[in-house]
DNA sequence: AGCACGCCGACT
DNA sequence: GTCGGCGTGCTC
């Protein structure tokens, strides 16, 4: 009898690949165990195996496995062999996409680089040579003579260290560190070495970093978030997903903790997903105060080496009990997982945008838990339009916490029309007459600042005022944002820099000048406002150099404003902020996009939730050109439902989420009029599959051109009654249409499932 | 995605 | 004569 395995490799194919077990690997190839196997011509790859069967459906030629990489049983879990699979399915992309992202780069070697090869760590450690007993040299120390007092000295270092010295016996590890350390000379260790008195040993050490502080009881629980508590363990009794839409600053991470421990004390592992690898160091300092070496970090950012020690101690038999991570963790594995938090759920960076798979973290967790038997906590005080769907209709359970934690109140919320102030002459700059007296009134009290500006759109562009020409980048349909430090405009899609010419290059005026604002602007003029105030900014340009210094010197209040992006309003916790200024609310509200009401909400009510600290009210100022815009209202009232009640009814009646299932078509090419004629052709074999209604486009995307391809998207609106399976099937057909229409040569298509 | 095979231009 | 350009076809 022979057997078969249904094998993943790591090439952008629609399939797997069947390949024959030889006799000699009967018993070790299982699902989830990693081979090398011969593919195409002079190829060889490194496979994952799925499954494993009796009959071979002949119509090509089957090859053989050739080689074995796990000895000590499949590093892929079977839990995880689900949870591609599912993703391969629901993203609609090849099991390889998925394989790639699943495995770090160290455990899937290719055929010729052994570079990429995963390399373990050592340590060399030092102990007494062989023929020196211990005993003896507690009490007398081996006679150097006069020549050789610095061996005498190191050899004395190591009977310290050792604790020979004390002990009669080696009670502590050295390592020749410690030693060469101290003597600082690599040839007097060598000597002693040589002569016998030491001798060296390697031992593999890894790299995974040790916590040496200490660990503590976390704090003890408010009645408000005491009954959240109660109220989450009773919902898990009966549903395998809660949503927790707790106010901001209500304290929920001490929810989470206590969510934890009970877990670890149940023997299980908790996944603790945050939407962004920036916020995981604050998080990560909170936890491990409680969890310690119980605990540890994982995400895109994590070298390789790390990945894999990860990986390894996950699969052996002391796994970490909880994993704090960005949303690549949802694919390592868990012996034995109890529970999966996913905070800040609303978040629309838990979605992976490129490359596929295009997943989304939230979702995957949820898959996740639901395949290992484990329930979902989601959190959130802006939850998705989507989740809280699911909650009110008991899909998922719903626990609200509206007090804030120690008494704080919500902040007040104030809205300035910036249009009216401008008319009358109030207002030339950025700053609103009520901002800056707001702002100084916070200065003086010692309070500090946030300042936030949404810097998409068109901010600080290099434009013509005579012919409206506006630069852009030659390899992207993206105009540039103007860098004031370097007089350069970069390009925020590839990267590129260019010099901003003096003249216009289409009608050689020579008024160019700025249009928009960035955060380098508010910068400049919040220094020349308040020239005493300590002023740092913080969006992905200054992040480069580190987020971490300048998120730690706001926090210990080294810096008195803070200027930022988005990445102010993600779940960071400050505890003296007085006034958080909201510079162009319109900005934040005009996405082209069906989610641009709830991008908008979410945005302010997060920024806004930055403000406040114990037993003071905090202060928002949210400048706008729209003051009754309907969304301004429900932020200022902190009306949460009511907005959700309003963009459903809005959802509902253009058919958007969550009452379909939206898929986008993506076209590329590097011939910008084939782009054209195949979205089109594929519009109209969508249209027939899926009814006219419900395709829209082909559109160009906000940015049609990205590295010399361009680029049409087709909009998807698909009924929520036809399953994964199905649409996807009929999705592929589009696919094998472009595939077999040799005029579309060159084109390629792709879909990305629940686009954010 | 790779890596073959294959069929046409400028070089020792 | 061939080295090499990248078009197209296949991979269990």
């Amino acid at each position: 009898m022979e057997l078969y395995a249904d094998i993943i490799l790591p090439v952008p194919l629609n399939q797997l690949f069947t390949y024959r077990v030889p006799a000699t690997l009967e018993h070790t190839v299982l699902p989830g165990t990693r081979v090398y196997v011969p593919f195409g011509k002079g190829r060889r790859l490194t496979g994952l195996v799925m499954g494993i069967h009796e009959n071979h459906s002949a119509q090509h030629t089957i090859r053989d496995i050739i080689g074995i990489l796990d000895d000590n049983g499949p590093s892929v879990l079977h839990h995880q062999l689900r949870l591609m699979q599912w993703m391969w399915e629901y993203c609609i992309c090849s099991p390889g996409d998925v394989m790639k992202a699943a495995l770090p780069a160290g455990l899937r070697p290719d055929s010729s680089a052994t570079e990429h090869m995963y390399k373990p760590k050592f340590c060399t450690f030092v102990r007494l040579g062989k023929n020196l007993s211990e005993h003896i040299l507690s009490q007398e120390m081996p006679s150097f003579g006069k020549t050789a007092v610095r061996q005498q000295e190191l050899f004395g270092r190591f009977l310290e260290l050792s604790g020979i010295k004390e002990y009669g016996t080696q009670t502590r590890p050295v390592t020749k560190r410690a030693m060469t350390d101290f003597c600082k000379s690599a040839s007097v260790f060598r000597t002693l070495e040589e002569n016998g008195y030491i001798e060296t040993y390697e031992v593999e050490t890894g790299r995974l970093p040790e916590f040496k502080g200490r660990v503590c009881q976390p704090s003890t629980l408010s009645p408000a978030q005491q009954k959240a508590l109660e109220s989450i363990q009773k919902t898990f009794l009966s549903k395998k997903v809660c949503l927790l839409h707790g106010v901001t600053s209500c304290g929920k991470t001490e929810i989470y903790i206590q969510l934890i421990q009970e877990q670890i004390r149940l023997g299980k592992q908790v996944l603790y997903l945050l939407p962004e690898i920036a916020l995981t160091t604050q998080m990560e300092h909170r936890l491990q105060r409680v969890f310690g070496n119980d605990m540890c970090v994982y995400h895109s950012r994590c070298s390789d080496n790390i990945r894999v020690e990860v990986w390894n101690r996950q699969t052996g038999d002391n796994p970490y009990k909880l994993v704090l991570g960005a949303r690549s963790a949802v694919m390592l594995p868990f012996r034995n997982l109890g529970l999966v938090i996913v905070d800040e759920e609303h978040e629309p960076s838990f979605k992976q945008e490129d490359p596929a798979p295009r997943y989304h973290g939230r979702n995957t967790a949820i898959m996740l838990a639901s395949i290992c038997g484990a329930k979902t906590l989601l959190g959130s005080a802006t939850p998705a339009l989507e989740s809280y769907a699911n909650a009110l209709s008991g899909k998922y359970g719903l626990v609200t916490v509206t007090e804030r934690y120690m008494g704080m109140q919500l902040p007040q919320i104030n809205i300035v029309d910036t249009a009216d102030l401008r008319r009358r002459k109030y207002m030339n700059g950025l700053f609103s007459p009520q901002l800056i007296e707001n702002i100084s009134m916070a200065l003086d009290k010692k309070r500090q600042v946030i300042l936030f500006h949404n810097r998409r759109g068109y901010a600080g562009t290099v434009e013509c005022p005579d012919c409206g020409w506006v630069q852009k980048c030659d390899c992207c349909d993206v105009s540039l944002t103007f860098h004031k430090n370097g007089n350069t405009a970069t390009c925020h899609y590839c990267g590129r820099n260019y010099h901003v010419p003096a003249v216009c290059p289409e009608c050689v005026g020579k008024k160019l000048r700025n249009i928009g604002f960035g955060t380098e602007r508010i910068e400049e003029e919040a220094a020349a406002l308040f020239p005493q105030a300590r002023i740092a900014r913080l969006d992905l340009d200054s992040a480069k150099n580190g987020y971490e210094s300048i998120l730690e010197n706001f926090q210990e209040g080294r810096t008195d404003i803070l200027i930022g992006t988005q990445m102010v309003s993600k779940g960071l916790d400050f505890d003296n902020v007085g006034i958080v200024g909201i510079l162009q609310a319109d900005s934040i509200m005009s996405y082209p996009d069906f989610r641009a009401t709830e991008r908008a909400f979410q945005l302010m009510a997060q920024v806004a939730g930055r403000a406040g600290r114990k037993g003071m009210q905090g202060k928002v100022i949210i400048q706008t050109r729209q003051p009754d815009a309907p969304v301004i209202d429900m932020v200022r009232n902190n009306d949460y439902t009511g907005f959700y009640h309003n963009q459903m009814e809005e959802r509902n009646a253009f058919g958007y989420p969550p009452y379909s299932r939206i898929v986008t078509a993506i076209i590329k090419g590097r011939d910008a009029d084939k782009v054209v004629k195949a979205s089109e052709a594929i519009r109209d074999r969508l249209a027939d599959l899926f009814g006219y209604s419900r395709v829209l486009g082909p559109d160009s995307p906000p940015v049609s051109k990205v590295q010399y391809l361009f680029i049409r998207r087709i909009i998807i609106k698909i009924p929520l009654e036809l399953t994964v399976d199905k649409s996807r099937s009929m999705l592929n057909k589009a696919t094998s249409f472009l595939s077999d229409n040799h005029d579309f040569n060159g084109i390629t298509l792709y879909f990305d499932a629940d686009p954010q």
